[in-house]
DNA sequence: ATGAAAGCGCTAACAC
DNA sequence: GTGTTAGCGCTTTCAT
């Protein structure tokens, strides 16, 4: 069997308190018996066991975190970011991998009820926000990346998708646009609605009519992309420039004007977002927006952590993420 | 205060034996007791204490799962099948993004120690072996994805390296080629020396001299790969095909002959692996070795839960799993 | 088939 | 500054 912390205690000739007090780097602890016991600590090579602490303290220091998919860079890189600045506050991460399964998300959520979690974060989740929101009621530690939750104790990170949104579409006025086509992804994703709304306002700002013909929807994939182009050219709508909601549709893009012999960036520009690592392979290269995903990651651990140790949130609620315009190949042309 | 056993067992008009015993699917119960407090349960909502169930029985459901870098899709995959597979099996996955730091991958073994995890898998490892053995050594349960750890009790998931390698000298062959250079990542990694051992043994039986000269290292990067491919030209060693150990090596061969005015395939045919998705967008299309990442993941938690289940190793100890050839632009060209 | 009771290994309130 | 002790909430003999 193990060693457990009386058999630390007999041999350093203290009573198992004083250990414990040692573990926790309590005050009340000479400097003598501290080191004292922390030489036997060492010989004895003791590891204290997580379940009897956790059953007694009523924490796990650990926290969940919940995907739609894990292998996909945009997760992928939030992910490391929770588990980078958990590790660094000495918590544990338990992944979920929903596969976009609402079933498969509450199943995980039981962890926090369950006490197997002493929070948890929640990415672009499929569950609504009132089944979120009860969460919090019930005094459950929440974060949710990537969707704004109206909770008093909900800490959210998002992304300024309409401030980048019109910075895109500044960008090609800029380069003589006037005519500009939008690619949303779902119809009820708020990152497609946040982004057609910020494209709006661009277009407000320059003064320029919004042609409801130039919005098309996409589904933030590739062939969904494709599509939603051909559609857009069989209508001849006339668009010298395309903004796609994310960079999946902007492949799609690249691939039917390759097909139509559209000529990238001459006949259309593509702004993209994402900033996946394709974009920077393929030609031209594809000017997109860079989230800072990882940051996203370590925003909100911080967060839940705070609240965590206040019982409640501190400071801002609402973390609004920076977000870069790089512009690369298939829209750095100027048209007259 | 949550509900506990005993609020069940009080209500059910039961013991919390009687409840404990259905919540274990114990026999031991009639069938009307087990309906009655199973329907109290569900009434009460009540969730067992993680904590306290753990401590009991010295068991956590939880493994560990430690990769050198989550944001990097062949990571992610190994780690989605991990946690597909052990969800599927009600065990929680804890994560460990080490970042290359072998500081923070012992640091996460503890967790073993401490008795937070019933078992770890580790993805190429940074450890020696001598350092996994002994963790074996100590009954803990281990298994290995990426290289052959030799113990008796630890279940290696890994890949046909010297096979595929010998395919992908086969397919050059077939094309026509006879001077294939070899770009290797770091030296000492177990998945270098392999596709180097197959590729020398691809020559052989295709009765192809070997030639050092044709050899470089590239460090499994792409900047490695476009460094290695300048030196390999300025040799002037004369070779009409290059094999990378690695698609990161290849984008490098690639920049290395856009600089230098060489047509990839007419005249040098490259072939990369890991089937990264660029491969399928850059021109020409990159051939390369598909490796099922997901399934790799898969196939340890099966090993590992299998272990765990039966206190010792069943069935093979050492998964070799198989991979493909994907032949794209890059090397379907034949030369005379 | 069911109940009583003894811990699992730790922490923290209380006593000294 | 240190020790004693009572649980944390569950599972599992051992009775019956």
């Amino acid at each position: 069997m193990d060693i457990k912390i009386l058999d630390v205690a007999a041999k350093a000739g203290v009573s198992s308190a004083t250990v414990s007090r040692v573990l926790n780097n309590n005050e009340n602890v000479s400097a003598r018996t501290k080191f004292k016991v922390m030489q036997v600590i060492r010989e004895m090579g003791y590891q204290p066991n997580t379940a009897a602490k956790n059953l007694r303290s009523q924490k796990t220091s650990t926290i969940g975190v919940i995907v739609p998919e894990i292998n996909n860079s945009y997760f992928a890189e939030i992910v490391k970011g929770v588990e980078n600045k958990a590790y660094a506050s000495k918590f544990k991460v338990i992944i979920c991998d929903t596969e976009n399964s609402l079933e498969k998300e509450q199943e995980f959520v039981k962890l926090l009820l369950n006490k197997s979690l002493d929070g948890l974060v929640l990415v672009t989740p499929l569950m609504t926000n009132e089944e979120i929101c009860h969460l919090a009621d019930l005094h459950y530690a929440i974060g949710v990346v990537g969707r704004c939750v109206e909770h008093e104790q909900i800490p959210c990170v998002v992304t300024d998708n309409v401030s980048f949104s019109k910075e895109v579409v500044s960008h090609l006025v800029e380069r003589g646009h006037r005519h500009i086509a939008f690619l949303s992804g779902y119809a009820d994703a708020v990152d497609s609605y946040e982004r057609l709304e910020g494209y709006l306002k661009g277009l407000r700002e320059h003064h320029l009519p919004f042609r409801p013909e130039l919005i098309e929807n996409g589904n933030f994939n590739e062939r969904g992309g494709y599509e939603a182009m051909m559609r857009l050219v069989k209508r001849q709508a006339g668009f010298t420039a395309i903004y796609t909601a994310n960079d999946e549709m902007a492949l799609g893009v690249y691939w039917a004007c390759s097909e139509l012999g559209i000529r990238i960036p001459e006949q259309l520009a593509v702004v993209g977002v994402d900033n996946q690592r394709i974009g920077r392979y393929i030609t031209p290269g594809l000017s997109t927006v860079s989230q800072p995903k990882t940051r996203m990651g370590r925003a909100i651990v911080e967060k839940l952590l705070a609240r965590l140790e206040h019982q409640e949130l501190v400071g801002e609620r609402i973390v609004m993420i920076q977000s870069e315009l790089i512009i690369r190949g298939s829209s750095n042309h100027y048209i007259c």
